[in-house]
DNA sequence: CCTTTGGATTGGAGCGCTTCAACACTTTAT
DNA sequence: ATAAAGTGTTGAAGCGCTCCAATCCAAAGG
């Protein structure tokens, strides 16, 4: 053999630990630790031994091992409803700028649209230790929650829990669906609209609070007979099927209201496809104003959403809990704003 | 006071751990740890004990710690160049389910288009010790990951290292932009195009390759001395620049071909915004073949890359190593396909 | 009746780190 | 001179879990 079998291996295998730079810089375990923290109270000789028998090595601390130690993780978990939509990737960015900046680190993980898998994404965000939990257009509701909120911080971002907040650990962070879907209505009846139709956001979070909003304004307006919702979605192929149907019948709407830009985005395609021009034969407006509705091309009409901003929001109220011990929940409602583009214009005659 | 100091507080702050559960249910904690992980050798009637324990108390089992004592964390790191791209999101969304089916997890970072952010996230995966590394998009090089990729597999997804592949630890999943750039050439030469300009991606890792793709396919057209590039980006804003140079120019271009289909769209709105038609007045291709280039309002010829493939080729590398040991490197490079719409036609007379 | 066998259960070491009390030196005050 | 008050450093306990070897027990075999 080429060596002795009671002699320590060249190497060990395995990464090197602190024990090994320890002992190569000829110091304690412990000090090697408050060499890697930062602590001031470390004799320059010492850190110098330390940073550069690290160096060395290779040395890099396991973050697993040293939040167990610690008894916290600095991460926050992010629970987001579907990647692929601009609107919500835009939002955990503005979450990651803004626990950067609080030193913490962000686990994103993605519900792809499925509530079941938005349930196992949460706990394994749990089970990760998170101290604090960012929702975003999630769908699962208050009972899902029940025992998870009082475990670790939540925040909901861009979406609300079914039933009224009676959680203390839940904060919520929207933009006013209910006034952002009345605000289109207003728009389109102002340009003589009266027979506007709302394909909806089906099973989606914000769906409900939009619909409201639109009957709403419907009322408002005086419309409120003519109100006509349609099963919709979230994404693009979801408007297919309203659109169609609704083109067959006998006195189709002169204006569409979608759930989202995705959406409105497919029903633009359909329109298009059935020669419907845009907004000669029937107006058309969008919700979130992600970059989709801003390309000239679409020039969809819309309603922006602060994507930025509520994500930063999201993570001031979840360290508001974790820094300064706040325990009474908080809701910040944002307000929409209406982006006037070119799908929408007088109905025809 | 409300209760002597010395009775054990009625529920020990913090989470329940197994100790809790194994007291509660009258068992070992190694038991309970058998039964949380579903261990065959456990009684009917134990299994049960302890379940009701753990359920009774909240248990959830602290994944820190057991990654610590079992020396693995099943997941996969996953680092992408920019998660607003749907593009890369899309990948993702692959790297994802196929992780999901290998009994994996993963942890998403975001570079967000900055080299050293990305440097700093590679860093994070590693201390977190993911099992495996999935760069996507990376701008980093192979100078950067020199270090890393002995310690972890690494699967370098729809980029390249910026040298040779010499990384006996890194594996390519790549679609051959050379080629897609061939074909995007081919395709407007055929239609009669002879100043065919290319807005370049700047700094972004597939740049060189697509750019190296379009003079080859110019020279092979007999249009070498017509080759012509312009510095872009990877966003529509990048676009806006070099349309404006081009457009004041004596002899424009009759054809742009973009770097992605983010930069087409910004293409096409400046295009707008001067009045150009397209594909009347100038024709436009994109590159990736993202949603947006299927909406009919934009109508955009590009070249498909098959994300979803791609996600999963780049976990089946890593599993390949990870469970058969496989140690040395791997490429994979896929064909692309032109994707022809509306955006190009013949030049104008 | 005692040994074997094999399944069920447990004690305890160990994963890599932090942290606190204790210690060994200096330096300053008395 | 001695006590007091820092500095810098370390040993050891402990974070919550896994996993091996050891133990226990009941059923089966001799």
């Amino acid at each position: 053999m080429s060596r002795p079998a009671d002699e320590p291996p060249a190497r060990p295998p395995g990464r090197p630990t602190m024990e090994d730079v320890a002992e190569r810089a000829g110091v304690s375990r412990a000090l090697v630790s408050l060499v890697i923290n930062g602590s001031p109270k470390v004799s320059e000789q010492k850190r110098r031994r330390v940073r550069e028998a690290a160096r060395a090595l290779g040395y890099r601390p396991n973050l697993m091992a040293r939040s167990l130690a610690q008894q916290r993780t600095r991460i926050i978990g992010v629970l987001v409803n579907d990647l692929r939509n601009p609107f919500f990737a835009e939002v955990v960015e503005g979450i990651e700028m803004a626990a950067e900046s609080g030193e913490f680190g962000i686990v994103v993980l993605n519900g792809r649209r499925d509530r079941g898998r938005e349930l196992t994404a949460v706990e394994t965000l749990v089970q990760l230790q998170v101290e604090g939990l960012a929702l975003v257009g999630a769908q699962l509701d208050g009972d899902d929650l029940d025992e998870i909120t009082d475990i670790v911080p939540t925040v909901v971002v861009a979406s609300d829990l079914g039933r009224p907040v009676d959680h203390s650990g839940v904060d919520t962070i929207v933009t006013d669906g209910r006034r952002g879907a009345e605000l289109v209505v207003e728009h389109l009846a102002s340009l003589g609209h009266e027979r506007i139709l709302h394909i909806d956001g089906a099973g989606n979070a914000s769906a409900d609070e939009r619909r409201q909003g639109y009957r709403r304004g419907m009322e408002a307006a005086g419309l409120g007979e003519l109100a006509d919702v349609r099963t919709g979605g979230d994404d693009e192929a979801a408007a297919f099927a309203a659109i169609d149907e609704i083109l067959a019948e006998p006195a189709p709407p002169t204006a569409v209201f979608a759930f989202n830009d995705l959406l409105a985005a497919g029903v633009l395609d359909r329109l298009d496809d059935a020669g419907v021009p845009v907004p000669g034969g029937m107006s058309l407006v969008g919700f979130d104003n992600t970059f989709i509705s801003a390309l000239h091309h679409l020039a969809l009409t819309t309603v922006n959403q602060p994507r930025l901003t509520m994500g930063r929001m999201a993570v001031d109220a979840l360290l508001e809990r974790l820094n300064d011990g706040r325990d009474e929940p908080v809701r910040h409602t944002l307000e929409p704003e209406l982006v006037v583009r070119g799908t929408t214009g007088p109905p025809p005659p």
